[in-house]
Formats: C-alpha cells, sequence, structure tokens
DNA sequence: GATTCACAAACAAACGGTCGTTTGGTCACT
DNA sequence: AGTGACCAAACGACCGTTTGTTTGTGAATC
C-alpha cells in the first residue's frame, strides 16, 4: 500500500535530507513547505515522494542525524583517559565542533525535534537524557576524585555546560574570527575555573573583539 | 480602508494577544493558525480581525513586550549601585526570573522572532543589539575595576552569560524545586566564581536532585 | 525488460484574510 | 417606561491560495 522508503541508501534522499536541513534550519519546519524544498533542488514537489514517506519522516531523519553526532562525540569524550577537567573540555569542545561544523542539522535538532509527533518525539528524548546524563556523569566524577567542589551543583553544572553549547548556534557566523575549537576552549576554561577546588590557572590569550550578535 | 488596530487599549485585544503567546510558544508561529486561536478563545477566526490586523501584527507584539520586559530589568541592573558582580547577578537574576515568569512570551522572543518581516524583524534586532551591550557593559566595568581578570574575553564572558539565562525555557518546569531567583542565583556564582582576581568564594548550598531535562 | 526517477495533474483539507450581517448592550431623548 | 440611534463584537459564509500527499504516465538507465 505505502510505498517503502528505502533506508538512508540512494545518493539522491541524502541530498534530499541535507536540503531540508537547511531549510528547516532557515524557515523552521513548519515555514517550510514541501514545494519550497523541491525549488530547492529543481524539481516538482510531488516527485518527492519517490524518496521520502512524508514530510516528518525527513524531519526525524534531521534530527536524529544531529542527535546521533552529538552522542557520538560525547561518548568519546566520557570514556577518554584524563581527568574530568580534560573530559569536561573534550565534551563542550566536541559539542560545539559539532554543533559548527554541521549547523544546520545542529539548529532542527534543537529547535525543531519538538514538532515531532509523539512517538518520534519520544525517541528522540532518550537521546537527549542520555546526552545530558553523559555531561552530568563528567561532573559527579569529578566532585568525586576531588578535582571539582564538592558542593558544586551537578545538574545546575550540567545544564550550564549545555546551555553555552545549545546557544552557539543563534550567534555564530562562520566569518567570524575565532575556530569552533576555539570557542569551546574560552567556554570551558570559564565555566571549569569555577568548579576546580584549588587553582590550576591557565593564562589565556586576550582574544579579538567580535561583532555583537546576541 | 484597513481597519486601524487600536493600540493596546481594549482588554479582550490583551487576551487575544496573551492567547496568542501561548499557542506561539507551544506549536510555533507557523505551527499555530488563526483558527487555532479562535478555538482557544471560544470564537470563530474572522471575528478575531475585529481586534488584530494580521496574524503578524500578532507576533510583533508577543516578541516586543517580551524584548521590553528583559530591557527593563536589564537597565534596572546595569544602574543599580554595587560591585560589577552585584550587578551582573542581578542582571541574570533578573533575566531568568523575566523569562520563568513570562515563559510564554520569552519563548516567543527567543525562537519565533526570526519569523518577522524584515522591518519589525530590525526593530527587534535593535533591541538584542542593545540587550547584549549591557551585559558587556557590566563585563567591561568589572575588568576596569580591577573586579575581574583582565584578560577576560568580554564577548564571550556576555554569551555565556546570555547563553546560560536563555536556555532556560527549554529545561524550566513550574513544578521543579528551585525558585527563579535560587536559578539566577547559583548560574551567576558559577559565572562569576571563574571571572573573579582574588577568590571571595561564598559558600554554596548543595541542592536537591532535580529530573533529567536538557 | 525491469527499475529509477521525475513529471503533470489532481485531491481534499487547511491556510490567512475579507465582508455583509446579526447580536447584545448602552446611550439620549421623549 | 418606551423608543430609536449608535456601537463594538462576534458570526458565518466565502475568497483565492497553498498545504501535504496520491496517482498514472513516460523517458532514461542498467
Amino acid at each position: 500500500m505505502a510505498q517503502t522508503a528505502e533506508r538512508t541508501l540512494s545518493p539522491r534522499r541524502a541530498e534530499l535530507v541535507a536540503a531540508a536541513a537547511r531549510l528547516f534550519s532557515e524557515r523552521g519546519y513548519h515555514g517550510t513547505s514541501m514545494k519550497h524544498l523541491a525549488d530547492s533542488l529543481g524539481m516538482l514537489k510531488g516527485s518527492l515522494y519517490a524518496h521520502i514517506g512524508s514530510k516528518e519522516e525527513l524531519l526525524y531523519e534531521v534530527v536524529d542525524e544531529g542527535a546521533e553526532r552529538f552522542l557520538t562525540r560525547a561518548h568519546a569524550a566520557s570514556t577518554m583517559e584524563g581527568t574530568a577537567s580534560d573530559r569536561l573540555e573534550a565534551f563542550l569542545v566536541g559539542h560545539i565542533e559539532t554543533a559548527i561544523e554541521h549547523l544546520d542539522a545542529a539548529t532542527v535538532f534543537l529547535n525543531e525535534w519538538r514538532y515531532l509527533s509523539h512517538d518520534l518525539r519520544a525517541a528522540v528524548q532518550d537521546k537527549r537524557d542520555t546526552y545530558e546524563g553523559l555531561v552530568r556523569g563528567i561532573v559527579t566524577d569529578g566532585i568525586s576524585s576531588g578535582e571539582f567542589r564538592a558542593d558544586a551543583d551537578i545538574a545546575m553544572t550540567a545544564r550550564l555546560v549545555l546551555s553555552a553549547g545549545n546557544w552557539v548556534y543563534a550567534w555564530y557566523r562562520p566569518d567570524g574570527s575565532l575556530s569552533p575549537t576555539e570557542i569551546g576552549h574560552r567556554y570551558t576554561e570559564s565555566i571549569v575555573r569555577g568548579l576546580k577546588t584549588e587553582r590550576t590557572r591557565t593564562p589565556a590569550g586576550a582574544g579579538g573583539e567580535t561583532e555583537v550578535a546576541l
């Protein structure tokens, strides 16, 4: 009855998902019509359905792709050797690099995922919970080992880290003077400095001015 | 020809704007139809146009109302007596309190403003720039007075503050155990601790666990 | 000769918005 | 008290357009 949406193969389908990521991030899910999508690929909207099952399926694919990228990097950071500070830094740098390198998918992952219908949204929510759990784990480790202050608020600290990383998409412009890695390092330094028990201050260079962007 | 949309008077119109704020924040601007709005007020969509000029006018009203609230609180924090730390704290606490007390309008202000057409969007952008300028001013003052580290990155620090505050809407639930004020204080402490030149550590109580929410 | 892929046309439903009409209530005037 | 003018507010049908999706057809590719 319904034509099966062949999984991930087909290069043309990948183009579709990429175009959807760009449009959804620019105009939002509900603000993007199938005609917009088709126009951006030089075809008619009806033709899209040779590659996909529905508009929502497309949204899910973009969102899930974003979630997987974040999780992969986060898992690597969580399990690597080193102090909790090292891992927290690797986590945040990885988060910000991922967000910037795939700005479209990351924006959609952060902003449009809530428009998924119940079941698909729940699947994404699971991954988000897992992700936040990884940050909390690192912070908890740092406290256990005496590296971080014992009275640090774990949930609040984790959210501060994620908030910093999650808002990058809102102000980052590719023509800025700082690299993603550099941004990640600076954010981490600010946060970790406040977390540590003893002072292990690393000198930080003064950066150039950048334009105002909230 | 076009019926003039009477400014801000009319209590019924205010109800309309409030209902729009709630719906726009829940379903997004493009995801909310005029029929949704009318239904939520128990009237027909055609009747809405006795009070408003267009859907976009409604969006602008919600967004601008949000912007004004943030700006008012921020201006008060910026001009108050005290150290830069005090003002930075007042700023962030005010930001978070405002965001939570008017969660709907704040969410729309942060997420949906970009769907305004060019001119209206530019007006909002101005206010956002002003807002960010206020944070930077406080950080700059702190550096000048020797209160904050001389090598602190002003733009980055300002963004860290705003990011923390701007993401609150995404995880805050009214039934949580922490008050808006408490949340603001904890965030500020984490950030300011990393900014200060000498240690002026204030003891912080360990908070209760809260549920996972990204 | 089967499979891909896009076209072209059509679909019902929903979109934002308009408009002439009806409603319920409040006036001033008799 | 009764009457008619006035008025904001809501109705309800309708506008033209766009929405996401389906389907039958035909050209190209393997």
